[in-house]
DNA sequence: GTCTATATCTCGATAGAC
DNA sequence: GTCTATCGAGATATAGAC
C-alpha cells in the first residue's frame, strides 16, 4: 500500500502552496519563515494560505510530516539487493544521493529541525513506526550480514550507515561553501555530484574490502 | 600574530550577550532568533543588548565573523605533521571532531548560513584571506602530497577532505536523529563520539591505505 | 551602565466584499 | 474561492529616568 502521502489528494493550488512552503521552511526555518515569502513563492494571495491551512503551525506540520515520511521510505527505496555486497553499496549511494538531489528541500527542512533541537522528530518518528513503517535498520543489517559473510571488514554497522549518510548529505547542506572552496563544483554543481557518487563509493568500498 | 578575534577585548557583559547570541542564532537561525530569547540566555535586559551591539544585523554579524574565522581556523590548529600519513589522519580526525565539539554553537550557526543560501559566506571568506588567512588548502595539500609519494591511493584530494568533514561534523548536525535511531549514542554521547573517532580513522584508513 | 516604558514596525490572522 | 483592508500580537529599537 501506498505510504499516507498528505499531497496525494491536494488541489493544484494547495499543492502549489505546499511546495512554496516546504521551501521557505527549508531555508528559513519554521520561526523565521514568513507566510508572506510563501504566499510570494507560491503567487497566491497571502490569505489563500489561512483559507487552505489554518495557521502557520498547521502548514509547518504537514510540510514536516511529509518530509519525514520521505525520509522514512528513501533508506528501502535505494536499498535494492544485489548479488555482492559492492553492487548493493553502489547502488544504495547513487540511489541515495539521487533522492538528496530531488529532495533538497526536504533534507533542508530535516536538517532545520534537527538544529532547532528535533522536538518533533521523536513524535514523528513513532507515528511514523506505529504505522507499519519500519524505521532504516535495512540498511544496518544489509552491513552486519555482509560483515558475518566475511563480504567485508568486522566494522561497526551503525557507525558506518552514518558515515555513508553524512557523506552522501553533507556536501548538499553545505552546497555554498563547497562551491566557494571548489570552483568546479560552482561551475557544474551537475558534473560534481557524478563524480562524488564515483569518489564515495571508491572510498567506501575500499574502506570495508577485506584485507587479505 | 593572533587573528582578529572580535571577542579578546570583550568586557564581562559583551562576552555573555555574544555567546549568548551564538547559541539562539544557532538553534533559531538570524531571522527566527528574538532579541528577547539572547537577553534571556544572557541573563542581562534586552535594552542592554541595543546598548552593546547596536542592532539585530550588528550582532549577528559579530557573531557569524567570529565563527567564520574559527572555522577558517579549525583545520590548521587539526592538522598536525606527523611521520607517517595514517598518524597525520588519526590527529587530524581527534583534533576537528573535538574542535566541533567545543564548537557546537559554531558549527550550527555555519550550517544555517548554507541552508539560508550563504549569501554572508563568501564575503567573509573574501575577507579572511585577503587579511592573510588562507583558506583550508593545506589539508587537501597533504592529502594531494601522500598520493604523491604512494602513501595512499591516488584519491581525488577535494572530495577525500570533503568526505572527512562531513563525517566528522554530520554526526553533530543531526545529533538528534542520531539519538533516536541509535539508542547508545542517547545514554552517553561521549562515549559515542571517542567511538565514533575510532571508526572514522579505521574506515578512512583502509579506505585510503594501498592495495598491493 | 542599567532598567522601565513606550514608540514603531512587522507579521500572522480574520472580516467581509465580490 | 479570491482579494483588500485591517486588527492585534509580538518583535525591534529608542527615550529617558535613575
Amino acid at each position: 500500500m501506498p505510504p499516507p502521502d498528505s499531497r496525494s489528494d491536494y488541489s493544484e493550488t494547495e499543492r502549489q502552496i505546499f511546495d512554496a512552503a516546504l521551501d521557505v521552511f527549508a531555508r528559513e526555518g519554521r520561526r523565521g519563515a514568513r507566510m508572506q515569502a510563501i504566499a510570494d513563492a507560491a503567487d497566491i494571495n497571502k490569505a489563500m494560505l489561512h483559507y487552505y491551512f489554518r495557521d502557520k503551525a498547521t502548514l509547518y506540520e504537514e510540510v514536516f510530516t511529509y518530509t519525514a515520511c520521505q525520509f522514512m521510505a528513501s533508506f528501502d527505496a535505494s536499498l535494492k539487493e544485489a548479488p555482492t555486497f559492492a553492487e548493493t553499496l553502489r547502488v544504495f549511494i547513487d540511489g541515495y544521493v539521487d533522492f538528496v538531489r530531488s529532495n533538497e528541500a526536504c533534507m533542508r527542512l530535516m536538517v532545520q529541525e534537527n538544529l532547532a533541537g528535533g522536538t518533533l522528530l521523536g513524535q514523528q518518528m513513532r507515528k511514523a513506526t506505529d504505522s507499519g513503517d519500519a524505521p532504516p535498520t535495512i540498511l544496518v543489517d544489509t552491513i552486519a550480514d555482509a560483515v558475518q559473510a566475511g563480504e567485508i571488514r568486522p566494522v561497526d554497522p551503525d557507525h558506518t550507515v552514518l558515515s555513508v549518510i553524512s557523506t552522501c548529505l553533507y556536501f548538499f547542506v553545505a552546497q555554498p561553501t563547497v562551491q566557494i572552496m571548489h570552483p568546479p563544483a560552482e561551475e557544474d554543481w551537475e558534473a560534481f555530484v557524478e563524480a562524488r557518487k564515483d569518489h564515495l563509493f571508491d572510498l567506501i568500498y575500499h574502506g570495508l574490502a577485506p584485507r587479505e
